[in-house]
RNA sequence: GCGCCAGUAGCUCAGCUGGCUAGAGCACGCCCCUGAUAAGGGCGAGGUCGAAGGUUCGAGUCCUUUCUGGCGCACCA
């Protein structure tokens, strides 16, 4: 496209020229030529070199640097530079658009690229963002020829009047080439932005919106993007923390925020025009129309007056009004706000007007809501109480599937959670949640589901071995501290490690550290209790005589556990925690998740590490005596050295806590060295080789300890 | 195109301000137990730390580039 210079001379003058005799054109390029009545201006790269041509028999100017792509392009035979100055000095030119009664000008633009088209960027303010964004700075107006139902207004050459944007595409081209403006016309393929439901192509507009002007001073000497950068670096606390730059980074670039919205539903703006046609909104006249609303709903802006609408607004009370203001001469505006506002305006709507306080402690959603929600909830209150609406953000990333893509049903790679609520069950469900590393995309399969399920049985097979091996403790034996429990005892194991993991865990809920809780708590049943405990308590549990004071003592350790495992799980599996703490407590007890943790204070003895370094090597002996026959670790008994008597503090422990019939500490000893005790007596009760065993009065095998529980 | 994030055993993840032969759980293999039993226990194998450069006596850990994936934003005259 050709677009004439007004003034040969100063054309010429640019490119060095004492004298031209033509009129040099610019020429231009566009995928929208129902744009063009609305060209303003003509922008060029101030540090781009530009050729002042003669091709095939007319003077124009195009970026040197395209200068061969434009001629294939056009197809052009003869192509003869005249001369070449800088872009910096083509600005203000000005020229004759080739079919409007006015004139352009040729403007500088950073954003002029030489990627395609010629290196001159038709401009036109009322028709894109950065165009309107150029022109601003350029002081063109925004103008936009285009009416609400895509049709010209009068504005434009006659010819062109009340005709449909897409209709006047091909009616511009045919006028072009009339007048001999064109230089070429091409199918060009590209994107195109389109309306993502009715996939028709959109076009931009400028027209008048509602904005939030983040740069503007406010009363109190800020602005809002001052506060909320201030905000985001000093008053909120982020979980996972980079949420914090990102955040920063998108308050810095953020534009003015456009709160109104031309559609068909949702919360009307409460502005009138006037009868001069500005706008009519005041803090008070706001408050009379929501009054109108809390009392009718929101329809009532459509269904009402503007006098019923502001019946309790009284403009001689409002020192904002407009003079002589006509409350019956108003006209209600139709647009509706952004639904950000509404979210975003939720810290007010829910909590200060329920009076449950502001600022709200967190709030939690996905890492698209940086933009989305955080900040936009971020702003309102920074605008309206000058402080943020929230104390902590967390942050979680998006379910991905296996591959680490993204889960959508065109793919066919999403899951449904009604389904996998129905297959898996809620609790293994929270469970699985509560083990995820949030802060980044989240994996997900079936097969994940199934481990958790697997992890989540094995909790509640842990808590029905505790549960039902004190069922027989008397109510009057039950203290829940259990703090008269021997630091070296099996026992006092248990409870120095359980009373560390719940200071870990509870310190790990309160940094919203779920998956270290999670698996702190996993640990601690599958490891401490389950592989350990459990199995070291057995014999105990099953073989002393009932009312035996190292059973009892086992008994009430493990109450105290109990009880305060299902407290810390209680957050994540409540159902779970629910039914352990009835049938710890009585079917009628009160649910546990009113209960809060009781921290308890118990150190187990100072050798238990010492203890379990000889464990974990016994166990490698074990491993390797099973070659020489010794399959049943308890035909067998161990040497232990103990050199400075560390171990001597354990010694009744030992054998339970290595599954073994009896433990043997030396001090001369080096290694850990197996005996083989098959050829001894096995007691027919615990089954253990301990020495003792010999026949009782009832002809049975039995050791001391067994004999006397059954009373042989 | 720009910003933020991630890429460590088959899987899910730890590895702080750089420093012993890179860890855990699950899954897997072998074995034990059969009074937690559609349970329980033991041992074991398994990793070019996405790739390529660079800094350093020394890098999974710092820098640069690059690839892959996620979220957001922008552009396509």
């Amino acid at each position: 496209m050709d677009f004439e210079t007004c003034d040969a001379a100063a054309a010429a003058k640019a490119f060095g020229l004492e004298e031209l005799d033509a009129r040099p054109s610019l020429m231009i390029w566009t995928t929208t030529p129902w744009t063009l009545p609305a060209n303003l201006a003509i922008a060029v790269g101030p540090t781009y070199r530009y050729s002042l041509v003669r091709m095939d028999g007319s003077e124009t100017i195009v970026a040197s640097d395209l200068l061969a792509k434009v001629k294939a392009a056009v197809g052009a035979e003869k192509v003869e530079v005249l001369a070449e100055t800088d872009g910096a000095k083509l600005v203000g030119l000005t020229y004759r658009h080739p079919f409007c009664e006015r004139e352009g000008r040729v403007i500088g633009g950073e954003h002029v690229t030489l990627e395609d088209g010629t290196g001159l960027v038709h401009t036109a303010p009322g028709h894109g963002d950065e165009d309107w964004r150029v022109g601003r700075r350029e002081g063109l107006a925004a103008y936009c020829p285009v009416r609400d139902d895509g049709t010209y207004d009068d504005t434009v050459p006659e010819w062109l009047r009340g005709m449909n944007i897409w209709d006047a595409n091909p009616m511009v081209i045919r006028h072009l080439t009339e007048s001999g403006h064109l230089v070429h016309h091409m199918q060009f393929n590209h994107s195109y932005p389109h309306d993502w439901r009715s996939k028709t192509p959109v076009i931009f507009r400028a027209t008048e919106q509602w904005f939030i002007g983040v740069d503007r001073t406010m009363k109190n000497g800020q602005t809002l993007r001052g506060l909320a950068k201030d905000a985001v670096e000093h008053k909120v606390r982020f979980v996972p923390e980079w949420g914090r730059n990102r955040m920063r980074g998108m308050i810095e670039s953020r534009p003015d925020w456009c709160l109104s919205r031309q559609r068909a539903w949702g919360l009307p703006i409460p502005a009138f025009k006037l009868p001069d046609g500005s706008a009519f909104m005041t803090p008070a006249s706001v408050r009379a129309v929501a009054e109108v609303i809390r009392q009718k709903g929101s329809d009532a802006w459509f269904t009402e007056s503007p006098a019923t609408l502001l019946a309790g607004y009284d403009p001689a009370k409002d020192p904002q009004a407009p003079k002589g203001l006509q409350v019956a001469s108003l006209e209600k505006l139709f647009d509706i706000f952004d639904v950000w506002f509404e979210a975003g305006s939720s810290w007010n709507s829910v909590l200060r007007a329920r009076g449950q306080g502001i600022p709200a402690e967190l709030y939690l959603e996905g890492s698209d809501q940086h933009r989305g929600w955080f900040q936009l909830s971020l702003l309102p209150a920074l605008g309206a109480t000058g402080a943020p609406p929230f104390k902590s953000l967390v942050t979680h990333g998006f379910v991905v599937d296996r591959d680490g893509r993204k889960m959508s049903k065109s793919l066919g790679n999403a899951l449904e959670v009604e389904d996998l609520l129905k297959d898996f069950g809620a609790e293994v469900c929270r469970w699985w949640v509560s083990g995820l590393a949030f802060e980044n995309d989240i994996r997900m399969d079936l097969e994940y589901l199934k481990a958790a399920g697997e992890a989540y049985r094995k909790l509640r097979n842990t808590l029905r071995f505790l549960l039902g091996n004190i069922g027989d403790l008397p109510a009057g034996d039950i203290v829940a501290e259990a703090v008269d429990t021997p630091p070296e005892s099996l026992d006092g194991w248990a409870m120095g490690e359980f009373a560390r993991v719940q200071g870990f865990v509870r310190d790990a809920y309160t940094r919203h550290a779920f998956r270290e809780a999670h698996l702190a708590l996993f640990d601690f049943c599958n490891d401490t209790l389950s592989s350990v405990y459990c199995a070291a308590a057995k014999d105990r549990l099953y073989c002393d005589r009932a009312d035996g004071t190292r059973r009892r003592a086992t008994q009430r350790a493990m109450n105290a556990v109990a009880e305060g495992l299902i407290r810390m799980l209680a957050p994540v599996l409540p159902h779970t925690a629910d039914e352990a703490w009835r049938a710890l407590k009585g079917a009628d007890a009160k649910s546990v998740v009113f209960e809060q943790h009781v921290p308890i204070t118990f150190a187990g003895a100072a050798g238990w590490p010492a203890v379990f370094a000889a464990r974990e090597s016994a166990m490698k002996a074990l491993e390797e005596a099973k070659s020489q026959g010794i399959e049943n670790s308890l035909d067998a008994g161990l040497v232990i050295p103990d050199a400075d008597g560390t171990l001597k503090p354990f010694a009744a422990e030992l054998a339970d806590l290595m599954g073994v019939s009896r433990v043997t500490l030396d001090p001369a000893a080096k290694l850990v060295s197996v005996t083989d005790l098959r050829e001894e007596p096995r007691c027919e009760r615990s089954r253990k080789r301990d020495g003792t065993v010999r026949e009782r009065q009832d002809g049975g095998l039995l050791s001391d300890r067994d004999a006397e529980a059954v009373g042989q």
